[in-house]
DNA sequence: ACCACCATGTAAACGGTTACATGATTAC
DNA sequence: GTAATCATGTAACCGTTTACATGGTGGT
């Protein structure tokens, strides 16, 4: 499952620009699945080439042609045996638990900077996606689906959250101890 | 950050071969950093060309020569000014999460088997951080670090755990009253 | 018989990010 | 004057996965 398959979804939704889609991942599939305009743009062409979308252009003064895209019949097939056949794979790839796995090479500063920081990164995304639960960006009523994604995404940051602010004084405070043990034990 | 900084992270732990240190980068890091083979070995060679580590061969009969890996003080220096310098990035990339927003273009028995296979999946994995986080696998006391991480991975993939469960017969109730709807107006 | 474990490596293919190119409009 | 919004696209680059290549040992 790629990018172009994630179109295709969004599609479902409505006819959107190339634009709007990207928009429309950034509220809907932000905590789950990332996408740049680099890999949306030549995604839709692909799609379009292979007569999984269609795209009408629409004029516009002083700017680029706006180029709505539209789910054809053989799309949204193409989606449904997709969905039909991806195993459900999940990756997390986190830099921010490498830096914490290494914490007693950092001086506790730095180790606060990198909770405070993603602390900061997260509370407003758990905001985020309390709103598109509620509908907001969307025009349908939310489906069962995407409460499902924005329920598992309140529920995983929450605890997330949760846990780092409650481990935070710890870990820096067990860092630090560690650290002066040496220095205790050379300084006798 | 890339493999390349886990592999010299893993040897501050002490000195291993290319084989032994995916082994541990599969207890250590597994639920927040995945590395093939095919990334290990060509990182390996690269910072024995940067002189970041040393590797001396130990011949084995019958056996490609072991080749076992050392941090220099070089690799040390460069794994410190790593840490000290990479944002903390922390990506999910979810296609399970990508099934069940799309729930309702799925049947109620396909979302029900993945929701399965995720649990099937999450529950030894759960396991295997305490595991690790109870100092198995690696010679030392854990350090505060290694237990925050795990600390981390367990709380957050128990409420990962816990949401799916507590959510997988609402959604999939939910879904088939979406799909009944239709035909009963249908039908009226 | 067959599979898992040990042990290293290469190379093609893949998919995505980043940076670049263009450029008017509107709001602070 | 500076930044964000609208709007599309290309191309170089990056790192990883996957598949292949080799082959003895030990367990069920």
């Amino acid at each position: 499952m790629d990018v172009k398959t994630l179109c295709l979804g969004v599609l479902t939704e409505g006819d959107q620009t190339g634009y709007e889609i990207k928009h429309r991942f950034e509220e809907a599939f932000n905590h789950f699945f990332g996408a740049s305009f680099g890999s949306i743009y030549p995604a839709l062409a692909e799609l379009s080439r292979q007569g999984l979308v269609s795209c009408q252009s629409v004029e516009q003064t002083k700017r680029p042609d706006k180029k709505v895209y539209s789910l054809t019949e053989r799309g949204r097939r193409a989606l449904l045996d997709e969905l039909m056949t991806t195993p459900p794979r999940h990756k997390v790839r986190s830099e921010f638990l490498v830096l914490m796995y290494f914490a007693h090479l950092l001086p506790p500063e730095r180790l606060a900077a990198i909770i405070d920081e993603m602390i900061a990164r997260w509370e407003p995304l758990v905001a985020e996606i309390e709103r598109c639960a509620a509908g907001a960006g969307c025009d349908m009523t939310p489906n069962p689906g995407m409460r499902f994604a924005a329920g598992y995404g309140r529920a995983v940051l929450g605890a997330a959250l949760t846990y780092v602010r409650e481990h935070k004084a710890e870990l820096i405070r067990a860092v630090g101890d560690a650290a002066a043990e040496p220095v205790a034990l050379a300084g006798d």
